[in-house]
DNA sequence: TAAGTCTGTCGAAGCGCTTCGACACGGTGG
DNA sequence: CCACCGTGTCGAAGCGCTTCGACAGACTTA
């Protein structure tokens, strides 16, 4: 391995010297600066990292947290953890991959070894184990999502209470009147992981204020559980005109079975969807949908981060982007009641 | 930060007791390993990870490169990820991810600054630009994947080619004889991936060897595509009474269209898929299948990489997985020929 | 009983880098 | 002409750990 005391040998100059070069921390004459890098060229030096970390107490490393799914993984969540890696590189970190696994116990553990200079957490619960830890924590920290109490916290997310909003106005103005919300698992609501309850709360109260009636039901991604939500939607009400899904597995076998049953999609039964351009774009209908914009989610979060790490940028601050509604073929104009 | 020093005081003893107590290298009388292992809980002790990598020249630290898609996140590349941090975490390493944008670089620069102790590799080219850097790096590798040329290297997979078998056999057994494979997108094939023409061609010697007449389209996982395919092939051969499909994105539209063509699954044609087992169960009807074994290809890989760097573990050895159809019910024997 | 062998512990060197203070040197201003 | 300053470079200390060789003491073995 090449190491600095080679790399100044070779310039003929010192090791701070050289160390200076690479930095930027001190001024150095164009002259020696370009026998260092021809240097450092020539003989492919790589500075050591573990020595760097040693020395200056910064890893260049960025922790991310993703959840540990043994039922099904959600392709948004890759998305996001690929954007976060890439936005990092460009700054030069790189990130760690922690599993949501060892829960707040990694946290303490970075912290500890100083593995990494700051975490990026994403599905966070409303009320997560992990938050004192991170508030306490002499590391920067960004999560991926909103908790209930955001005091002393970075956050990035989707203003997802604005994106049911959108829902609720897009086809509160299409005619529609009575709408059913296909919801996650119900076990994502009972981890309290915010994003779904926002949602619905957004949902709510435009519809209210836009006087449409809503009937909101958890569903699984499968057939037989779309198959049966379907089912008790339109026998609890029958005048059902319009669906809002949140749930990426769901998208598939809902416009599937709508179109079994015998009500096409816009023409009888027009549908909203919150989910990835993606999976909106390439579904049997496209999808006139909210999207979660994922790679800005993770390129927003790396930002934040590494403002933290440099001192600049402030602790508590809570980013949500705005919700942008595309409109594609599966919402139409309420059929004209009969 | 609490210092091995200040746990060797606490504790009364050296720094180099501590040391030991905490890698187990030489033995310690148990009335002070004990003290020792009380101190560091007192204190909340986590070893510096920058100094221990210095002065081991071990980081405990594996990278992962894992590809990097903008059109579409493949569920099963996430699933491996996972499985490796998983996997790594219960031997006391961790994952630094990587994407595979920054291609052959990334190899030179985690080898160049020791940031990582091995590197797991996925996603890999029959001739990929990396295999002859990771050939001559100093550092252990895994391939997730076979490229074409193994010699001088460690690799995990399944055995494609054997898959492909097995959907052969187990249509002919079935009395197919006309049978569709519905391929990844041709993008897949011309980047030289080999996973896909490796099922192709066990596909296809099976198939001769069984008298099966076999009809290869590649295909995106778009519903126009899967469509546009579907004509073509009936149109080719209208006596076509199965299809193999691969292509994780494929499968629900595959299934979707051919009910909607009026053809039954499994009555009036047979599907086998090779995806995962998540893909398979949920479709909207389950898919007699081949996993892909997404945690135990995972799981070796580390086990297989941790070996090389202790030392165990030879180089140049392939493991490739038994594939295990798994009869769900999209596969019926072939209708009476009319 | 002397010599040899373990066992458990310690001190010190050193891993490769960053960073602080020192300082030489040429240019300015009084 | 001297004191002064800014610029560019260097030497040395030290980050927190691992690991090697040394060695004291207890225990065998001849």
């Amino acid at each position: 391995m090449v190491t600095l005391a080679e790399v100044a040998r070779h310039a003929g100059v010192s090791a701070s010297t050289v160390s200076y070069v690479l930095s930027g921390k001190r001024s150095i004459s164009a002259a020696t600066r370009e026998r260092v890098e021809s240097s450092v060229r020539k003989l492919g030096y790589h500075p050591n990292a573990g020595a760097r970390a040693l020395a200056s107490s910064r890893s260049n490393i960025i922790a991310l947290m993703v959840p540990l799914r043994t039922d099904m993984y959600v392709p948004v969540m890759m998305e996001i953890a690929m954007a976060v890696a890439t936005a990092a590189r460009t700054h030069g970190y790189d990130i760690l991959l922690l599993t949501g696994e060892e829960g707040a116990e990694a946290v303490r553990r970075i912290e500890g070894s100083a593995l990494a200079d700051a975490m990026i957490v994403m599905d966070v619960e409303l009320d997560d184990e992990r938050l004192p830890l991170l508030r306490a924590a002499n590391r920067p920290a960004v999560l991926i999502g909103l908790p209930s109490e955001t005091a002393g916290l970075n956050c990035v997310d989707l203003d997802f209470a604005a994106a049911g909003a959108v829902c609720a106005e897009h086809l509160a103005g299409l005619g529609h009147r009575e709408i059913a919300v296909i919801g996650e698992a119900a076990a994502v609501y009972e981890r309290h992981t915010g994003f779904a309850e926002r949602t619905l709360t957004g949902l709510r109260e435009r519809s209210a204020e836009l006087g449409l009636r809503l009937l909101h039901r958890p569903c699984e991604g499968s057939y037989a559980s779309v198959s049966a939500t379907l089912s008790r939607v339109f026998d609890e009400r029958p005048g059902t005109t319009a669906f809002v899904v949140q749930n990426e597995a769901a998208t598939d076998p809902l416009l599937a079975l709508l179109r079994q049953s015998g009500r096409a999609v816009p023409e009888d039964v027009s549908v909203v969807a919150v989910c990835p351009e993606q999976v909106a774009a390439h579904a049997s209908v496209p999808l006139t949908s909210v999207a979660v914009p994922a790679q800005e989610m993770g390129r927003r979060a790396v930002e934040q981060v590494i403002a933290k790490i440099e001192g600049r940028g402030s602790d508590e601050e809570v980013v949500l982007l705005a919700p942008e509604l595309t409109v594609r073929e599966s919402a139409a104009q309420a059929p004209a009641e009969t």
